[in-house]
DNA sequence: TTGATTGATCAACTGGACTTGATCAGGCCC
DNA sequence: GGGCCTGATCAAGTCCAGTTGATCAATCAA
């Protein structure tokens, strides 16, 4: 069974929906969308103070995210593109049945 | 162009993002997935202080997540399904060339 | 018109997310 | 080993999102 088939508890989707709505961790995306950085890579392109960018990768990290590896002294962070599909999915799951009309109130 | 032929803003995208990654605003859209709800049913349904939840819808519907109309003395909200779509194509947009490899830092 | 009901809004409060600067741990080169 | 990087972690401070209870506006029923 692949990552993908695994459908995202609520509380995961919650998580990473959260990670995902902060501009600065948006930034971060941004750049890893492109490709592979290593941390000080980042810190200068995004001209950020080093404890704030590890924070946020950190956040990033635990939403699953983003992945690192560590090559020497410095670390490597990639985008997770699977936890966005399955985001993906998930939001798909939310409107199925929502043009029902409303049960008349009084 | 229909409305889902215009890609977010990444500001109104975020803006979305974190209208949703809330556990209570969560619940809401969860019983509109299911169709459209008049407010005292929503809040007898989930259990919620008027205010609070009225607080809520106001974030969603700010964000663009929900839609309301009004019927005499009821108000009734349903969720906007298109924005959701919006928010699944601007995902599939982040992760690109994520698999690019990093630059070699040293 | 008056009283009751629905739902938005306001003000005060609280807690947690984010920032900042310092310290710490590990790996590299001399 | 000793000094120097890179990047994580910690503690303290700040600020804003969310909660709570009260008030307000609009609609309806009597």
């Amino acid at each position: 069974m692949r990552v993908l088939d695994h459908p995202l508890t609520p509380e995961l989707a919650r998580q990473r929906l959260k990670a995902l709505a902060d501009p600065l961790r948006l930034q971060v995306l941004e750049v890893l969308g492109g490709g592979e950085r290593c941390v000080c890579d980042l810190t200068a392109e995004l001209g950020l103070a080093q404890s704030k960018l590890s924070f946020h990768l950190k956040v990033l990290k635990e939403a699953g995210l983003l992945t690192d590896r560590q090559d020497g002294r410095w670390i490597y962070y990639r985008l997770q593109s699977e936890a966005i599909e399955q985001l993906q999915q998930w939001l798909g799951g939310l409107a199925h049945h929502c043009r029902t009309p409303a049960p008349p109130c009084p």
